[in-house]
RNA sequence: GGAGAGGUGGCAGAGUGGUCGAAUGCGCCGGAUUCGAAAUCCGGUUUACGGUUUUGCCGUAACGUGGGUUCGAAUCCCACCCUCUCCGCCA
């Protein structure tokens, strides 16, 4: 959520740069209903001003044994006055809200202008792709020795976008998970966290994916209805939800190993093949909340974070700053990170790193006392993945295969695959 | 799943219809006292939203959540959520 003071005092300055991402601000709409706002709110409040005084008149009246049945009267004409003036109001807040709650995060000044993904700028490239003297195989060819992956029997269970993961092929995924986690842990200074995979709506509007986003989450059936976390960026940051830390306890850095659900709404037809989009995936996630003059350089360092982890797997990258047009809703500025897959001769996104601000803080009433002023005010948020773990084994399948179909394990999670150098 | 108890400020804990945003204690922050400290004494100490002449002032709201009764609700009524204890069951 924007503050909503940007919305009455600069209305027009925000909707150019909403524009910047491809948001029309219904300016006018905003505008009228501010007004109503206003001037509703300030007449319910006088409302309920009167009715306090006049009432408290009467506790004290009776309280000298006066007789009260004039004051009582002239009170009981306030209430309805009162009751259609707070229902107004109500109303006109909750329609404030479904648009506030609509508004994307602005972007930091640092990030270019540009329509869509053709315009991200590349910031840098680590490694170098490796030259294969035989046809390399796509993760789909390599995964189909001894059943390592398996789409078909997923597809018997679940339906199309989910995959089984067989015998070694399996261990190394795990090897993977493992080894982003204590890298995180031991090296990152991150704290490690095992949170629900299912959550209420309120903390899905929390981080941003509600209620704009329903239709990509999928939900319980039932009363209680939860929704299956997208990401453990839902779960991490809304540990500090409606809390008001002290300066000591940021930044606070936190990560987390857990399975991701995505309905993948309007992504149909596209990465079909394999296990490159599932609506089931593992994902190590790295929150930090942190104070608000710091989360710029938050940002750099957490970036590093998932970097190191593609430089320890000795896996090509490139770094990739998104332009206006291709971030997410609460991000303000986020860099993608994208790793060499052969079978596609590019580079394809297995991070994204994000510096929220103080959007989703303010969504969450997530504040820190500030001890200069004394007062609480809004954490900024960040999220990065690191990395997603089925693209890790994925690029580790291609980048690592050899001409026979077998697969080198890295040496950095041969610790991890009991001493397993290679599987076969 | 069954039975019971309970949700009030940073914490403990009063308050069962009326000057109650809330006693008291602890904690914390100032100050006094002291060579310094302890003890003691004095004062202060929630948050959100709105208005405004914006280092301030004014107003409204909030006692688990949402409704209801009433001139007036922390207090009465209804529904829900959560926590704790015991029993059962289970990983």
């Amino acid at each position: 959520m924007l503050d909503p003071a940007l919305l009455r005092g600069q209305l027009d300055a925000v909707a150019e740069r909403l524009a910047a991402r491809g948001f029309a601000l219904p300016k006018a709409q905003i505008e009228a209903l501010e007004a109503r706002r206003k001037t509703t709110q300030t007449q319910t409040q006088e409302l309920q001003n009167l009715r306090n005084t006049r009432s408290k008149s009467i506790g004290m009246a009776k309280a000298k044994g006066e007789d009260t049945a004039a004051l009582m009267a002239e009170v009981a004409g306030i209430g309805d006055q009162l009751k259609a003036n707070e229902n107004e109001l109500a109303k006109i807040q909750a329609e404030v809200a479904q648009i506030t709650l609509g508004i994307p995060n602005l972007a930091d000044t640092s990030v270019p202008y540009g329509k869509d993904e053709t315009q991200n700028k590349e910031i840098h490239q680590w490694g170098t792709p490796r030259r294969f003297d035989f046809p390399v195989k796509d993760h789909v060819e390599l995964g189909a020795r001894h059943g390592w992956l398996d789409g078909e029997v997923a597809a018997k269970l679940s339906g199309a976008r989910f995959t089984v993961l067989r015998g070694d092929l399996a261990r190394l995924h795990r090897a993977l998970a493992q080894f982003m986690l204590d890298l995180h842990t031991r090296e990152h200074g991150h704290l490690e966290c095992n949170v629900p995979l299912l959550v209420n709506a309120e903390t899905m509007q929390g981080t941003g994916q509600l209620p704009k986003f329903e239709e990509d989450l999928f939900a319980t059936a039932g009363e209680a209805r939860r929704y299956l976390i997208p990401t453990a960026e839902v779960s991490l940051t809304n540990l500090v939800a409606n809390e008001i830390l002290e300066a000591e306890k940021l930044p606070m850095r936190l990560t987390a190993h857990t399975p991701c659900f995505r309905a993948e709404a309007g992504s149909h037809g596209k990465d079909t093949r394999g296990m490159i989009r599932q609506h089931q995936f593992e994902k190590v996630e790295l929150v930090t909340i942190s104070k608000p003059s710091e989360s710029y350089a938050e940002h750099e360092r957490m970036t590093r974070c998932a970097e190191t982890v593609l430089e320890k797997l000795e896996l090509p990258y490139r770094r990739v700053l998104l332009c206006t047009g291709d971030m997410g809703f609460a991000a303000a500025k986020t860099y993608d990170l994208e790793v060499w897959l052969p079978s596609q001769n590019t580079f394809r996104e297995i991070s994204s790193c994000s510096n929220c601000t103080d959007f989703q803080a303010r969504r969450m009433q997530a504040r820190w006392r500030n001890e200069e002023t004394g007062k609480p005010e809004l954490v900024h948020t960040l999220n990065g993945s690191g990395v997603a773990v089925g693209r890790a084994l994925i690029a580790v399948m291609e980048n690592y295969q050899n001409a026979d179909g077998s697969i080198a394990v890295p040496p950095v999670l041969r610790p991890y695959t009991g001493g397993v150098e290679r599987i076969a």
